[in-house]
DNA sequence: CGGCCTCTTGACGCGCTTCAATAATAGTGG
DNA sequence: CCACTATTATTGAAGCGCGTCAAGAGGCCG
């Protein structure tokens, strides 16, 4: 195990012809990316230190269909996309699935393995995909050894955590429309984000993967498609999607399907009076 | 800042009277945790190295209704609770609120604060209740310190994503009766961990909260104990529940509300071929 | 005791699921 | 290249789960 382990990192001398420019070509399947690159991805903070580490992440390569990871196979490495588009699956204990989200490139994956030491979702490509190895262990000493790194992953996974809050949120009081809605406008910011058009693009899912991921049913998918198509909204031509209005659908995604929750009571008084937080002395 | 930082975590030699019963006592409001109290409550293994410690933690009590931490606070610290109950609430920007969990003795709370360095739930005490105040500087300073403390943390952030996870999946899939159901299981064996009964105990959340956790309403929450209490499978008095036939509920927990997810179409290939693993050489 | 809040229970309606049939598209082999 | 099949998407009709509205009952506290 420490073997696989160490076989993803290596110094660039001990490889054959490693470039400054790793991760970059586009041929030859196994790249490297450099710490810097990484981090970069991860839209941490680079700093100088950084940039002479020689430390290199293996990339793998994989084909539509292929299964980066699976449930309960023994964690060992977490994944950044480099490139492509995969879906988080999780699997109830009588073989439903449930889509956790479609990550996509600089998304770090695997982060629910390390728990129990073994993944508890399924990372599945789309298309073909790049994605790079990062043994967790190699994260948490680089993390020790450069200043910032540390609190940048402890980011990372709040983050993380705060992203899956929301989606419960979302699942828990949003109609299906403000659902449909707000993954549309979701993907368009992320698509936006790599620098892709964030008006017209194309689904890597399937409805009944969407429905699965929204809580909704394949057919109530396709239906609140055509009909923000009929609003002219947007556009759909299968899987090709155009955004017409964007407040629009911005509008959409605050509708409860007409549930007014807890209707504001919260606690006035904020915290125990401040002389009892103690002062060293 | 780092003056309000350094108050809560200081060498007992500087406080008043410490005694290794720190966090035992009844009585004087504020009191101390060791650290390896600390990893007790929070199930961390404690190493001797951690024995010799001298950190410790300060406890805060908060009264019923008071909020530990509200949203869009400046993020300063992490808590664990180490008496009481309280709700995590979340707002959506529209002013409704969304109960994201009920934590107890042994949860840690504040993570979501860590990403944006402010929070983004609100902590309120449903009851009295004691929480210890760990700034997250000190936690990371202290994992780098001991061996495998900072895997644990990490361990922890994972636990809690794989909880939201789950949440999700619940709320997206599973019918009222099953959710109702789960809960009162979940808030079983939480209570049966800390040594009280897992057959009988007091709800300590309004029906109203129930359903703001559960994506239910009132009524329906409301409903569904009455209907679980006429099949003889609870017994509901108020606030006062008895499970009176746990495998009967752990059956409910499955029950979609008729639906049939993605009949189990996983990918069958998992990685590709493993000679593209190059090892070092 | 009266006022307030929480909980219960009923009647009704809507949103989404379910079932089913058809259409559009992609993949496969001759 | 075109059939042939499998997969995916669309659309309609019907049913039901859960939300909404409303009224009443039971607890808690001044």
């Amino acid at each position: 195990m420490s073997s696989s382990l160490s076989s993803s990192v290596q110094s660039p001398s001990s490889v054959f012809s490693m470039t400054p420019t790793a991760g970059r070509q586009r041929t030859g399947s196994p790249l490297w990316s450099s710490l810097m690159e990484i981090c970069q991805l991860l839209q941490i903070p680079v700093t100088e230190a950084m940039e002479e580490s020689d430390l290199v992440f293996q990339h793998l390569h994989y084909k539509a269909g292929q299964c980066i990871y699976t449930i309960g196979q023994p964690f060992e490495m977490l994944y950044i996309v480099y490139s492509g588009f995969l879906k988080s699956v999780m699997l109830d204990e009588y073989g439903h699935q449930y889509i956790l989200n479609f990550p996509m490139r600089g998304d770090l994956i695997g982060i629910d393995g390390i728990y129990n030491k073994a993944y508890a979702s399924e990372a599945v490509a789309l298309c073909d995909c790049d994605v790079i190895m990062v043994p967790l262990q190699v994260l948490i000493d680089v993390g020790k050894a450069y200043d910032h790194l540390d609190t940048a992953i402890y980011n990372l996974m709040s983050q993380e955590l705060l992203r899956e809050q929301k989606m419960a949120s979302a699942l828990g009081s949003l109609s299906a429309e403000a659902r449909v809605a707000r993954f549309l406008l979701n993907l368009s910011e992320r698509f936006a984000a790599m620098g892709y058009s964030g008006k017209q693009f194309n689904l890597r899912m399937s409805r009944e993967e969407i429905g699965s991921y929204l809580g909704l049913t394949l057919e109530t998918v396709s239906r609140l498609l055509s009909s923000l198509a009929d609003n002219g909204m947007i556009s759909v031509k299968q899987r090709n999607i155009v955004l017409n209005d964007v407040d629009g659908l911005q509008e959409l995604c605050h509708t409860s399907p007409t549930r007014t929750r807890l209707t504001r009571k919260l606690a006035s008084n904020t915290a125990p009076s401040q002389e009892m937080r103690q002062e060293a002395k």
